[in-house]
DNA sequence: TTAAATCTACACTGAGTCAATAGACATTTT
DNA sequence: AAAATGTCTATTGACTCAGTGTAGATTTAA
């Protein structure tokens, strides 16, 4: 798996409009300018990821965008894979997006099994985690900063 | 970590080369045909890892392509790096490959601490294996498919 | 010493992707 | 009606990828 700076962008939005959940909709420009992400591209992305069915919009003066489901309901998975495609390291090994490759003998290929290990680590990690981890996980970091806890006796 | 055709023909060709390991030199056309990669590809591949201190040549009508050093001394990660660049899925979690991103604060970055827990992952797959693992992997393989065992009763 | 087979080096290309940017348009609230 | 927003389609410039082209350099064998 490999994020392009859309995929990023995605999540990072994704995280705003969680941490948001519930409340009103969020204006591109305050996700914008919240993330550092340029307004026009977010603009598309989000647009995607409303066609995805992950958030709903709002026109008009005071219009937005919000989630369209719960934040726990929404994988990380789910997302990349919307946005970026397969996430194994080759496609010979993408139970989602497959191709067959050139190699001579696809079953008995050894780069094809280590690549399939590959592809299942990063597959349990981020098909288990939700918006709603990634929400959690931004309050424990905000946390942690906030009252750095001194380990030195 | 995503592997383009480049780095899926030099993972490839190391494992023939590994597989020969102690013989004299393949030629490139050999493991061309062998491995069904474009030839004059391959040459910039071999080339490449030659560059690296993987492969060494020996020129002239008898010549190739043999590994420089023990096939248990050279790491997947190793050559994937060397080829590719960074494993990690974005590059602020890039150990070899730090690049700093546009997020607003990295240490507090929940996003990151994901990517970061995928590269490890990945990390701990390559860095283990060598191209020597490669060729046992295959070598089993092999044998598993030459003696196919009926598990049905 | 010549010919053939191989590796070496560098440049080029066509297709595609990435990260935006542009401009016109639709919708909603005030 | 005006202003603030989202929607849609197209375009751009830079870049990468996968491969080709061409011209050599080196070595061995005849």
């Amino acid at each position: 798996m490999k994020l392009s700076l859309r995929g990023e962008y995605a999540l990072r939005a994704l995280l705003v409009l969680g941490l948001n959940y519930k409340q009103s909709v969020l204006r591109i420009q305050t996700i914008s300018q919240h993330q550092n992400i340029p307004k026009r591209f977010l603009e598309q992305i989000l647009n995607d990821l409303k066609s995805a069915g992950v958030v709903e919009s709002k026109r008009g003066v005071a219009g937005g965008y919000r989630l369209a489901r719960p934040p726990a309901d929404i994988s990380l998975a789910s997302v990349i894979r919307h946005i970026e495609g397969a996430l194994a390291p080759v496609s010979c090994v993408s139970e989602c997006f497959y191709e067959k490759c050139s190699c001579p003998d696809e079953a008995r290929c050894a780069i094809r099994s280590v690549m399939k290990q590959a592809r299942d680590a990063v597959v349990a990690i981020v098909e288990k985690l939700t918006v709603a981890d990634l929400c959690e996980r931004a309050r424990e970091l905000q946390e942690l900063h906030a009252n750095p806890v001194d380990f030195v006796i």
